[in-house]
DNA sequence: CTGCCACCTGATACCGGTACCACACCCACT
DNA sequence: AGTGGGTGTGGTACCGGTATCAGGTGGCAG
């Protein structure tokens, strides 16, 4: 097995094996300026013959366009970036454009690395999952608009911050769902995967400021809850909504705390998949059934959701489109055909099947 | 607004900011050579006063390294492949490398175009998880190897094609859960997510041979359950084994026919998450319950099989753990440390919870 | 037949780094 | 004082493309 790595051939090794310029070579493969059809015929089957590529590396370096796009999610082992991911792929891949992906873990640290990165290896454009609360703490984003990248926020956009986006409404979808949940006659609902405080507030507006200091998408949900409590006039108790770190454990902690109130809730509003998960080893470590003693309704719908028993009513967020959205956004934004900061919304979607009922009789 | 595109500084700036020579600039800025104390701190002054960050186009223009790899998957949405590409980018990550993710959904044509996008873009590595199925469509491996270009395969393996790889023991982990299910007493069990062939071969070695024209990782884990059923001397039925296209949709009409089958199985063991959720469809759909009227084996563990009703027993397959294994053995080839071709086999293991149970008696 | 122009081709500068090498300078030794 | 060697610095070729521009060739009009 011979490792003599054959060092790809060059547009001047077609040259030579063509008989012609440096540059005829150059402008038959390249595609511009003019070639008789002879030489580009010469030319061509010279490329076939020793089995040219143009080498894109130096293709940008003389061009200064990487046709490379950077792409920085929280974690593209979850579910709902993977999807955003392949929907941004799959809109690139037409263009030419391939994706260079990097994980945060919601660490603002590694965002601000990442986009170092990304403007280091020249991408042509970024797409931004933003782990930052405010404009102080965007400083990468707007460091990398200074230097001509577009930049497009997916899924959060950051408040105060005027930027390209595309989200889902948050607060609609989540004020639709809890309006669901109290339209079945439910009046204790719980907010799984609330503010990462420590301490929980007591009054309700600092569960609003609070909110404010977290991630866009979670705040947007709270406040839905909260718009859908004050539709139905309905009292706001700090003691049902979660707290603290965000995990599928705690989630599973802190509902179970809620189901042990003396006056417990009768259904939970949980806005992530791992909330959906904790929420329901919760309820299943309680003794409890779901669609009976406690409904549920849940964020990111999957084929799991629709499987369990019962199946989960569930919203569902077009992960595709919101990639593919995002990348025809930043196309724009590269072509030049921007006009004036948008951001696009994209529907969700309630699908119900038969996690909610009207809670039991008491 | 300005959007007056600020060229980014370049190493000739940093060295007419400085007073200095555009070599020492660079010796100073790329961390090679001698320069005296003084210079070099006025070369770095000089980079920071400006923001000097070198441009890694140019870099890799002149050392062809381009610290990226080339990571090439079935579908990123894909929660496994999502923690695959989670582990490579996560081992890759502190070495200075970045991923660079393509999607082939299974296809050949796009597997290969998307290794000439990955050649062309001079990635210094390449982690695949091939479509092909056999050495004579496996061209584009080769030739990247042959431009001196390592890769490693990731999660499947090309019969007949020696290669460094990094996958699981699908035939023993297919074996084990089988023998798992028997040792509950079960002899007529059902494999769901068989060969993609339209006609059902009626003859066990067909069964073999078709399975030899499919992935590795689906033809060794229908004969890791050929080997359970003959360790305990079960007889094997064509009829308990699916065929045709692999999705969701048609795993669930599979599973269907055989529960309508005059001896239906009475345990079902699914290789795939959409087998899993098809199968349990279709038991649902029959009436049946899980755990009780047939026992159930999934591949591919997730935190929805953990609260199911009841709670799934399922084979964990180490997803991040096979990507950072992929990622080293990738980094061991580029630096030459490689003696000769490796497999490197990792660890699943099966998770009991309460979807086995003994068959109902009959 | 000459002259001009259109047409085609090839030479070459450039992108921003890396790295080799020449050279200037200084000191020590003979 | 002359020479050798070491040291620090700057000049420059190169990577492989793109793109501009100069120049050669042929044709056609005057």
């Amino acid at each position: 097995m011979t490792n003599e790595r054959a060092a790809p051939p060059t547009i001047s090794e077609v040259a030579a094996e063509a008989g012609v310029g440096r540059a005829t070579a150059a402008r038959t493969l390249g595609g511009y300026g003019y070639v008789s059809p002879e030489l580009r015929e010469r030319v061509l089957a010279a490329a076939a013959r020793i089995g040219y590529r143009a080498n894109a590396v130096a293709r940008s370096m003389s061009t200064g366009v990487t046709h490379t796009i950077g792409v920085i999610v929280a974690d593209i082992a979850n579910p709902f970036f993977g999807g955003v991911v392949r929907g941004i792929s799959d809109a690139a891949r037409p263009r030419g454009f391939d994706a260079l992906v990097l994980s945060t873990y919601e660490k603002l640290s590694e965002e601000v690395a990442a986009a170092d990165v990304l403007m280091d290896k020249r991408v042509d454009g970024m797409i931004i999952a933003s782990a930052a609360l405010d404009p102080a703490s965007a400083d990468h984003i707007l460091q990398a608009r200074a230097r001509g990248i577009p930049v497009i926020l997916v899924d959060r956009v950051i408040p105060g911050l005027h930027l390209d986006a595309v989200v889902i409404d948050n607060r609609t979808a989540s004020r639709e769902a809890v309006a669901r949940l109290i339209a079945a006659g439910h009046r204790r609902i719980g907010f799984v995967w609330g503010p990462p405080v420590a301490e929980r507030p007591t009054r309700r507006r600092d569960f609003v400021d609070v909110g404010a200091g977290n991630l866009s998408t979670d705040g947007d949900r709270l406040q839905g809850y909260l718009d859908a409590l004050d539709d139905e006039g309905i009292a706001f108790d700090p003691e049902l909504v979660m707290v603290g770190f965000k995990n599928e454990e705690r989630a599973e902690e802190e509902v179970r705390r809620m189901l042990a109130l003396p006056d417990p809730p009768t259904a939970l509003f949980c806005t992530e998949t791992d909330a959906v998960t904790g929420a329901l080893r919760a309820i299943r470590g309680a003794g409890l059934r779901v669609g009976e003693d406690v409904s549920l309704i849940g964020f990111d719908d999957s084929s799991w959701a629709a499987v369990m028993e019962p199946p989960l009513t569930m919203i569902e967020q077009p992960m595709l489109a919101l990639g593919a959205r995002a990348a025809e956004a930043l196309f724009e934004l590269i072509d030049g055909e921007a006009d004036g900061v948008r951001v696009h919304t994209l529907e969700t979607r309630l699908i119900e099947r038969a996690s909610v009922t009207r809670p039991p009789a008491s």
